[in-house]
DNA sequence: TTTAGCACTCTCATTAAGCGAGTGCTAAAA
DNA sequence: TTTTAGCACTCGCTTAATGAGAGTGCTAAA
């Protein structure tokens, strides 16, 4: 790991940079001249030769520009970028529009895939927060028409899964109170594992019933699912690189492929809320994401209530502005989340 | 409109088949082999031509064979493909799978999404039922910490909604449960209009949560909002006429865009379930289709609770595939839906 | 260590030519 | 009147050749 030296990492940002805007490999004149370097083109030229057997550089062919490999990206984002925030105005407005939808939560996860997307050019996506371990809040039987029952089962922290039930005998709507209201004062802050062993002491009726709450319970922790909301990505899939349907493909399956998504996250992301991990080409892990960066970070509780947002984009990204915009949209979801999560 | 002879009709349907599975213009020659016509390449042409000057197909230059128009696609859906279902083998599994899905509803809109995609290789679209009016059938309060409190609103046909509200002074769970219990007998079945006039009857905590509930019940009948389910997304990307980046626009407008979506749905789509409702290159009224067929339907209970689902593909496309998969499913969520749904 | 100068390489756009697929037309056959 | 064989003609697609331009790498001097 030979060190750089202060030149060389100027001029390795500014590659960055000049990348980043233009799309098209970057030459030592375009250097010298829209960067007022006090040297000539050629002592450039030396620089950039030096920087691509270093390995940070490429060249598409003989008498092209350099662009950034890889490696160039990842050391650019991780020793010469600096940190960056959004600016004050921005935030405000961004803050401001969640404070509007705080109250209706069905707006978060599409507020903030909208407001990803916006701000950072990118295809954005939120996952709905998930409980790390699923305890009972509360419990609710509806009788609809018949014999079929509506089941809602409030979780903590506000997640709110339902299902159908169809019973043998039909009950009235004052039995299935008792039962729920029973189960309820039984059950209350309890996970799948703790309700387990107490529902035999129950009559059959709700026995059954939290055979059923446990079984979704489990489903809950188990089963990672849950819808994403995604946005922005008609606007991606407009920028050069996705030009050709080929490279489409990988993009395409993190936005789309639920199985694929929920590897890459659960592989790259640690399940701490708060940092923001950038995930440059597919990191050698994954081919299909070879023109892609990924700028993801958890927010929630950690160990309670999380979910992941993240803007995908093409390595040639504003990783400024997308980490910037990521970890501030987090936090405002972490805010939201916190406040929703009752112990 | 001059009538078609018959060997017209034969040939336009042939033109159509072959076209939909070559993705090339096709020659007379390739339709005498293929399709054994007791008659000559020259005879054909003539009648190519006469297809052509009709309306129905087009050349895409002197030298080259013929291919459907929009015109050409439509008589062939409406006059020549005539009714198709799906094979009963196909009918089963799909069934069966919704059959296990049966009980857990969050599971049906992924499920149909995913099924459509699958079954006809194209792009999948369905909504989540939405009711024509919402109907209030349950509240529940739920204590959560300090002053907030979860609402929970049941609609008639199974809709949940959920909302967060904080309390000026702090309420304990009892008192909150008498409060849903009194709003609940109050309200049992009404419409937001029907609520209105009584709420001022009530104390005043329970007057403000019953104005909170009316502002829901509104925004779920005039906000058609709601999410929608996609699936085999990545798959037609990669149909050739989506190769370039141009006409993928258009598809993705229709497939991200929420507004635009709906607009469609609205316009293309009659309130009435059941019937299925073929789009080809956006009837001329939505120019960024062009390149595109829409199949789509309405499922669930007609002026009660209606989704609609769909798929989009190029105009090139599988139409009797299509259209039988469409219904099929249509039909099967609107069993769950009226299942779920009580008067 | 930096720089000017220059040869060299490689892409991209343009042009030309040849091929082949497929039509449109005409005149003869059924 | 309809069908068919024959043939000229059109047009896109591919390949090859050419030239311009961009940008580098190297060398030798500052």
């Amino acid at each position: 790991m030979s060190k750089l030296t202060p030149r060389q990492r100027t001029i390795l940002g500014l590659v960055v940079r000049e990348y980043v805007q233009s799309a098209s490999p970057v030459s030592s004149r375009a250097l010298v001249e829209h960067y007022s370097l006090r040297v000539s083109t050629a002592t450039v030229r030396n620089e950039l030769a030096l920087l691509e057997e270093l390995g940070y550089l490429t060249h598409p062919h003989t008498s092209a520009g350099r662009l950034p490999t890889h490696k160039g990206y990842n050391h650019f984002v991780e020793q010469l970028m600096g940190e960056t925030e959004l600016p004050l105005q921005e935030r405000r407005t961004i803050a401001h529009q969640f404070y509007q939808a705080r109250p209706d939560f069905e707006q978060w996860m599409p507020l903030a895939a909208s407001v990803l997307a916006r701000s950072t050019s990118g295809a954005a996506l939120v996952t709905a927060p998930q409980a790390a371990q699923a305890h009972y809040k509360h419990l609710q039987l509806i009788s609809t028409q018949g014999r079929s029952v509506l089941l809602i089962l409030v979780l903590h922290g506000g997640l709110v899964k339902q299902q159908m039930l169809n019973l043998i005998e039909p009950f009235n709507q004052e039995a299935l109170n008792e039962a729920s209201d029973r189960l309820n004062q039984l059950c209350n802050g309890l996970t799948a594992a703790e309700i387990q062993p107490r529902i035999n002491e129950l009559p059959s009726f709700e026995t059954d019933v939290a055979g059923l709450v446990i079984d979704i319970m489990h489903r809950a922790d188990t089963h990672t699912a849950g819808p994403v909301y995604r946005d922005g990505l008609s606007e991606v899939l407009q920028e050069p690189e996705f030009a050709d349907g080929d490279s489409t493909q990988g993009l395409m399956r993190v936005l789309e492929e639920h199985s694929f998504l929920e590897a890459v996250l659960t592989d790259a992301l640690s399940p701490e809320t708060g940092s923001v991990r950038v995930l440059i080409g597919g990191e050698g892990r994954w081919d299909e994401l070879q023109a892609c960066s990924l700028v993801l970070a958890r927010y929630g509780v950690t160990g309670f209530v999380t979910g992941a947002l993240g803007v995908v984009g093409p390595t040639r990204m504003l990783y400024g502005r997308a980490i910037s915009t990521v970890r501030f949209i987090a936090g405002l979801l972490s805010d939201l989340v916190y406040d929703l999560y009752a112990e």
